[in-house]
DNA sequence: CGCCGTTTTGAAGACAGTCAAGATGCGTGG
DNA sequence: CCACGCATCTTGACTGTCTTCAAAACGGCG
């Protein structure tokens, strides 16, 4: 899964690639160049943990590219996943603007470079365009419905809960083809269960019993063909 | 349940008691009573629907006194509480600062008084008073937290949910006495079930064993007394 | 093509849900 | 202030769904 580098922007050339953040949409091109020098990228292999949950950040982590599932560990020691981030997402809001530290950890599902703005920088950039803390909010409440979403449905029955996993993935990772959507998962059998509360074997039954009925394809262990996405609503 | 209306600030035998919400706490006396002259407020029942989930509100709502449930109701009809807010906390945040319609609903648990200010208002007043922003956000992040939390706590067994109920309640609405803490629920043992993601009849089995245990004892339907904070974590 | 990690499959068991009946608490009116 | 009656809560027996543990199959990478 490699990200192309050409994309038409000019910007995108710079090794940073700040364009992309949807929090700085409103800025000039000069105030992108200032942001970029206060700017440290980092880049972690797949697998690796970027932030743990309870550690102080110091300021918000920005992904510039690749895929992080963000998680809490529960006291009988099993992973929740809470989000599936993706490129021009943060990390660390909590901590930025509460002073909190971090609710959860994070770790790269792909190769992935983030970059770190330092809080005191950040707050400062902040009071200069208040925009900035507008879309930050603006997202904020995103996370929160999503967040009311999970609860809701861990209010009901696994099959509805991975009818929405499905949807959700579809709509963000799936390409349309004649025979349905084509998703590239970004969790493995294992990611999907601790993402829906689940266990993997419980992931894999439902899976086949919904291919069996013909609404899904199962294509290795990664890619999944919904054939009629109006059934899973 | 009475609400006192005298509480030593002289402030609060204004009607609207302004003074008493958090999100406004940098603003002086000045102000406050310009912002209460945008309000219109509202009396609810207990048991009155005060917003419904998926509506317009078109501004935000603030406590002024009493208490709300705010919840979503499932695909097979099942109710999920989210939050038990108190005086001074606010709905409808998404609806102001993103434009989205109400992502639950809310009914009074006591008798109630609210607070509208018109979403067009209220954004004024933000330009003005940058702080109010920030306050708000602040109280997201808390409350994406809460969120958080509730999925983590989703993915164990019933008895941590309860526990952790029993604590947050017991911090929010109990009084020290000395065979332990006393807790007024706000809840009935219908209303815990639905803030924990069960069944009314789970609730009672899990407490009936709680209180042979030792650890709490069951006062009628709407008390009880946590006899050990410290065994519940 | 072969190997290792992941996934699938199976059987058995536990936990919470459901349905139904009985008890209790609580607000009401006398 | 007490007694009544309804709503809420409790209790019990049974069922179903998901978990657990274990073993076999698969698929993806070198």
């Amino acid at each position: 899964m490699r990200v192309s580098t050409a994309k038409g922007s000019t910007r995108c050339k710079h090794p940073l690639c700040i364009s992309k953040v949807p929090i700085f949409s409103e800025l000039g091109e000069e105030e992108l160049t200032r942001i970029a020098s206060l700017i440290r990228q980092k880049d972690f292999a797949k697998g690796e943990q970027i932030v743990v949950e309870g550690t102080d950040l110091g300021g918000l982590l920005i992904l510039n590219h690749g895929q992080v599932k963000t998680f809490r560990v529960t006291a009988d020691g099993r992973e929740r996943i809470l989000q599936v981030l993706s490129e021009g997402d943060f990390i660390g809001e909590k901590n930025l603007l509460a002073g909190h530290p971090l609710t959860y950890s994070a770790e790269a599902l792909t190769e992935t470079r983030v970059c770190f703005i330092p809080r005191a920088e950040f707050l400062n950039l902040m009071r200069q365009y208040p925009d900035i803390l507008f879309n930050i909010t603006a997202e904020l409440c995103r996370r929160l419905d999503r967040m009311e979403t999970m609860i809701q449905l861990d209010t009901t029955d696994v099959s509805q809960r991975l009818n929405a996993m499905l949807i959700e993935f579809a709509t963000k990772y799936g390409e349309s083809s004649e025979d349905g959507i084509l998703v590239n998962m970004p969790l493995s059998r294992e990611g999907i269960a601790n993402y829906i509360g689940v266990t993997r074997e419980t992931v894999s039954r439902k899976l086949k019993e919904m291919e069996e009925e013909g609404i899904i394809e199962l294509i290795g262990n990664r890619k999944i063909l919904i054939r009629d996405l109006n059934t899973l609503r």
